[in-house]
DNA sequence: TAGGCCATCTGGTCCT
DNA sequence: AGGACCAGATGGCCTA
C-alpha cells in the first residue's frame, strides 16, 4: 500500500500553505519517518519525555528533538523579572543574548509610572510568560508523541505544523483503529463457526459481530462482506484482484 | 537580506 | 480584585 500526501495528511487541502511547505521541507529522514509513523505501528509511545513535569524552563526542554542548536547564542543573561520584583526561578527559554528587558523597561514607560504599577506589571508579565512556557512544555510533550524524526539533525517542528501534523495524525489513528475492529470481528466470527471464543482472543471486547453501519459493498466473497458490512483494506479477500 | 519563527511585553476582556 | 486568556507589537535569531 502506497502513501501518498493526501494519505499522510488527509485534511491537507485545508492546511496553510506555510505549514504544508513546512512539513514538506522536512528531511528526507522526517518525511520517512513521518510516513512510517503513521503507516505501521511504530508509534514512539516509549520515547514520551516527562515535559510537564520538567519545570526548569531551560532551553534544555525541547533539546531532545532540535536539530541546529538552539541554545547557540547561550541562554539569556536576564529578561524581565529575573532581575526585577519577581523572584520567579525558571530560566527563560530561547532568548538572544543581548535582550535585556530591564533596558527596555528603563527606556519604555513602565519606568515612568509609580512603582507599585510598575510592580504589578512585571508580575503580569511573568504570569504570562509562565503561562507561555506551559504552553510550549505542552507543545514539546505533543511533539514527544508525533511519529517524525526526533534527531538530533532534524529541526524541531514549528507550533503551527505540530498543531496540524498532530489533528492528521489523530485522524490517521482513528481510521486504523476502525480497521482493526473490523478486523477483529471477521476473525472473531471465523472462531465462532468452529467454537467458543476463548476470552483472550477478543482483545476489545466487542461482541463476535461489530456493528459497523453497513455501505455499499464491493461483493467480498469471503467473510469481510457477509459479517463486517463493509470491505477490509485488512481482508486479503478484499485485496485480492479478481 | 527578506521572511519565518519565536519569546516577551502590553493592554484589553472575561471569569471567579 | 486578581488571574486567565487573547491578540497586537516589538525585536532577535536563523535560514534560504
Amino acid at each position: 500500500m502506497s502513501v501518498g500526501r493526501g494519505d499522510l495528511f488527509p485534511g491537507s487541502a485545508e492546511l496553510p500553505e506555510k505549514a504544508m511547505a513546512e512539513l514538506k521541507s522536512l528531511s528526507g529522514d522526517t518525511y520517512l519517518a513521518l510516513t512510517q509513523g503513521y503507516t505501521t505501528a511504530s508509534f514512539p509511545y516509549g520515547s514520551v519525555r516527562g515535559a510537564e513535569a520538567h519545570r526548569g524552563y531551560s532551553t534544555s526542554a525541547a533539546g531532545d528533538f532540535h536539530g541546529a542548536p538552539l541554545t547557540k547564542g547561550g541562554t539569556a543573561e536576564s529578561s524581565g523579572e529575573q532581575s526585577g520584583e519577581e523572584e520567579d526561578a525558571f530560566e527563560p527559554r530561547k532568548r538572544s543574548p543581548g535582550f535585556d528587558t530591564d533596558a527596555k523597561l528603563k527606556a519604555g514607560t513602565l519606568a515612568k509610572k509609580p512603582k507599585e504599577q510598575r510592580s504589578l506589571r512585571l508580575s503580569i508579565n511573568a504570569r504570562e510568560r509562565r503561562r507561555m512556557h506551559d504552553l510550549n512544555d505542552a507543545l514539546d510533550g505533543l511533539r514527544s508523541v508525533i511519529p517524525y524524526a526526533h534527531s538530533p539533525s532534524v529541526r524541531k517542528l514549528s507550533k503551527i505544523a505540530t498543531l496540524l501534523l498532530a489533528k492528521n495524525y489523530i485522524l490517521m489513528q482513528a481510521q486504523a483503529l476502525e480497521e482493526m475492529r473490523r478486523l477483529v470481528a471477521y476473525l472473531n466470527q471465523g472462531q465462532s463457526l468452529t467454537g467458543p471464543i476463548p476470552a483472550a482472543l477478543t482483545p476489545f471486547g466487542q461482541a463476535a459481530v461489530y456493528p459497523f453501519s453497513g455501505t455499499a459493498l464491493a461483493a467480498c466473497p469471503e467473510k469481510c462482506a457477509a459479517f463486517s458490512g463493509t470491505p477490509s483494506a485488512l481482508c486479503k479477500h478484499c485485496n485480492e484482484k479478481p
